[in-house]
DNA sequence: CAGCCTCTCTAACGATTGTTAGAAAGATTT
DNA sequence: AAATCTTTCTAACAATCGTTAGAGAGGCTG
């Protein structure tokens, strides 16, 4: 890890659990190892730690985005019905690559920290909680619905229940405290216990 | 309202916004338009102002709840089906008594961004936006099972589904960005389509 | 009027903040 | 070996931080 590297992941940890304003650059150095001067040979201020580590949050997840893309785009490789209700597909991309990926979930709780007084993190704040994940789960469920596996409006009743569902999972187990096995796995157990329950 | 009172407003407002640690006590006094010395007469430090926030929401949210423990001690005045199903029980406490109040409102914020690195505030934080609302909500729809409008079994169901619906929908719109009228009116029609969609 | 509270002020303190100029050390190229 | 480029250091800067001592102003009580 380069020393660049070092300094956002460092302050990507400090951001996430005290807040930008409250982490000091002599923080961020001290933890990394390097005095005040050299971080300012990688970044030009403060902010633009902050800023980068927004840029590198908006291209990991472009990437995710895309990826799911492809999935969609290949028709040969169909969804099964049973694929979704054990969770195999939106696990791998919603939990496993996002969710639960250390450094998304550090991502997420820095813009929930901040959101409230910037505006531009609060517009991919609600995206990539609110937006992004809502069509992600319409786009596989309708793909369901047109293998006839249940009408569209059925489709678009059920992703309703699943998103409510998991998003309120999301911020009681993964974005509240520190992200630990335990709350992973609390988190797993009530999204298995909801696919077997969900009226598919 | 005395000094006391405005300090503690003035000091709310800005830690919902930024944080507890990026608020100096200059920004508050010049809000408040106090010299800092007279702010050190009503508090002995800034925690102290921190910690008084925390303890006015205490007492307040432990009015609401035993407010709503009397109604649910008062057997002659039965609730209907019909109630709950237009939402005026519910809608009452959780919304405007709660959620939609700007006290409660910015506490909530306040503890969304103080949370990671302070374990008391968590603690509080998981109580009242997870584990309250899930206890009023079954209490609620188990009374309703008591008169016989569904089973046991269904009454959990359907607190399940509620509960996720309205935690979703309360970081959604209530608990993103500045609460205006626009995002209380959304939140408000988005829970009446769910009383009306919800399997009673 | 004198004494005593309650509240706010002026003025400063040591510590910490983000940031910078310029020297030194290492590695790479000529 | 000399020159150049990259990276890190020492040492300091003005500004701001939380906090405090002590003086004054206003009202109430003796």
């Amino acid at each position: 890890m380069t020393t660049k590297e070092k300094i956002m992941d460092v302050a990507l940890h400090m951001f996430s659990e005290r807040g930008y304003e409250a982490v000091s650059i002599r923080d961020i150095c001290g933890e990394v190892g390097i005095k005040e001067s050299t971080l300012y040979y990688h970044f030009k201020n403060k902010k633009d730690i902050l800023d980068s580590l927004i840029e590198k949050f908006k291209d990991h997840i472009n990437g995710l985005l895309s990826h799911i893309d492809e999935m969609d785009g290949v028709p040969h490789k169909k969804l099964k019905q049973r694929d979704v209700a054990s969770s195999k597909v939106l696990d791998t991309y919603m939990m496993d690559s996002y969710l639960f990926d250390p450094f998304c979930n550090l991502m997420i709780r820095l813009m929930m920290i901040e959101q409230f007084h910037n505006e531009e993190i609060r517009a991919l704040y609600e995206k990539t909680l609110f937006t992004d994940p809502y069509n992600i789960y319409m786009n596989v469920f309708k793909r369901l619905a047109l293998q006839g596996a249940f009408s569209d409006e059925q489709a678009e009743q059920i992703v309703r229940q699943y998103h409510a569902y998991m998003t309120m999972l999301t911020f009681k187990y993964l974005l509240n405290g520190e992200l630990t096995d335990k709350r992973k796995k609390a988190y797993a157990k009530e999204v298995h216990n909801l696919m077997r329950g969900i009226s598919l």
